[in-house]
DNA sequence: TTCTTGGGTTCATTATTTGAACCATTGGTT
DNA sequence: AACCAATGGTTCAAATAATGAACCCAAGAA
């Protein structure tokens, strides 16, 4: 492992929920010297990937991801483009609907976009990590990568989000082939109670899986007639994505039936 | 120079006009071998930072910055809270109105709102880079910047960017003490043709210079009136975010007058 | 006081990075 | 068709940079 690979693990250790990390912490993290750390961290802060709090001397992420995102999106405008998709998205389907991109082992949030119609709806978080084993996105991306990173996403311990959570491999494992004849995945509480949700995958150029299309709903509010109407939507808007950004879904992805065709 | 520093070096060629690099072209570009080169770009890809295009094999910024901004966003919304700021400067003043920030030896656009009032207004770009002796936020940080900053700053060719563009460093430079004195700088078609624009230095917690606001209307809407109106408005909006984000105008930041206070 | 934990530094040892020279391939020119 | 000048990518001994145990200082707890 190089050592500038050694420093952008660094990055990785930050999250939603542990945003500020102290020297220490951060070497322990990193299973690192802390010397090591602090120089690495030394760099990293020197192009703003990182800076101290002023109090604390804690780190936290820097301000260079603002630019370089921005200019990452100019140049390969994904969430811009994602989101004019799930706008439509949420609006055929009256629910909110988001995208994640598959970002080394984590899936992570894109974008999301809510429907007007109802008072209640399902709610995204800007950058949350979506569980790969408890989320339909997670599913679908599960579905149609290697086996390899099937295994290495179930082995450790597999968080309990709810109640309705499955935490055995083996069992997760079991729904993968059934997605991948249908295209589709769906969760029921397993994330967050009360959500019902139906994701599709979507892929890129050489047909490897980057991230999921999906549809969430309140339990409460699903129907035959709703999810119908959604896996078809779902299921269209995945292809759609694939082939706007220049990807190709793999040969084994189940082809679009006549009754799917230019629903969009 | 570490290793590290010198893979994150790699990710500054690229810009808006220069979104695609060959392995070949960033070795030239960087100064370093292409054996090296290529194996820094490779330890970037594993993180996502680059990717590589499909056809010519060339070289981008990749999607994971589009999570990291998102996170960093989400713990210090620096963006989102100078759009509230920019938008009630836009309506006020009835002008485009900007924010940028200084990541290393570049001042690159945060962000930035329109105004209703006319049919004509000044367009922004995303991910811009303002040049420092060209522009009003530019001039507003390099007169609040160490002088050894200033001096690296305007040394090299000064990009001519129209007939009016100042390209002489002693002149620059001379227009500063001015702008320390009164906290506004000014700039009138020097970056693009017919834009008129105030800005004022925005400080971080030790009084350091870490971007500026800035205020761009056609020179032909500009009248005494309008640019004196701007010119409190855009001083009060720099104060208000510095001590937003937790900083504080160095001591020789000239003291709010009476006529000012309480505008926004 | 003493103990622990925090951030940060030093420097001899060690392991990684480096770069000249090397392929293989492509696209344009003669 | 042969040639040239690019391109992306690889190899391996030599050179250089990374490493980590031990260290300091400060702050808070016992």
């Amino acid at each position: 492992m190089g050592t500038t690979s050694k420093a952008l693990t660094l990055l990785d250790h930050f999250s939603r929920s542990r945003p500020l990390i102290g020297l220490s912490q951060m070497a322990r993290l990193a299973g690192q010297n802390k010397a090591t750390t602090h120089r690495l961290l030394g760099e990293l802060a020197d192009f703003g990937m990182v800076e101290q709090t002023k109090p604390g001397r804690e780190y936290r992420l820097g301000p260079a991801f603002l630019r370089l995102a921005a200019l990452r999106e100019h140049h390969v405008p994904m969430r811009e483009s994602a989101y004019a998709l799930l706008e439509e998205l949420a609006r055929e389907t009256g629910e909110t609907s988001h995208m994640s991109l598959l970002q080394g082992d984590v899936l992570s949030t894109l974008t999301y976009a809510y429907a007007q119609d109802h008072g209640t709806l399902v709610r995204m978080e800007d950058a949350e990590n979506l569980a790969l084993h408890a989320t339909s996105s997670g599913l679908a991306v599960l579905a149609f990568s290697s086996s390899k990173f099937v295994d290495s996403a179930l082995s450790g311990d597999l968080h309990t989000f709810t109640s309705q959570t499955e935490t055995d491999p083996q069992k997760v494992m079991a729904l993968l082939p059934q997605i991948r004849e249908t295209g589709l995945a769906v969760s029921v509480g397993g994330f967050e109670e009360d959500v019902f949700s139906h994701a599709a995958p979507v892929f890129d150029a050489s047909s490897v899986c980057i991230g999921a299309v999906a549809v969430a709903a309140p339990v409460s509010r699903m129907t035959d007639e709703l999810a119908k109407k959604i896996r078809a939507l779902v299921l269209n808007a995945s292809r759609h994505l694939t082939r706007q950004w220049g990807g190709f879904p793999p040969d084994t992805f189940p082809q679009p039936t006549e009754a799917l065709e230019g629903q969009i």
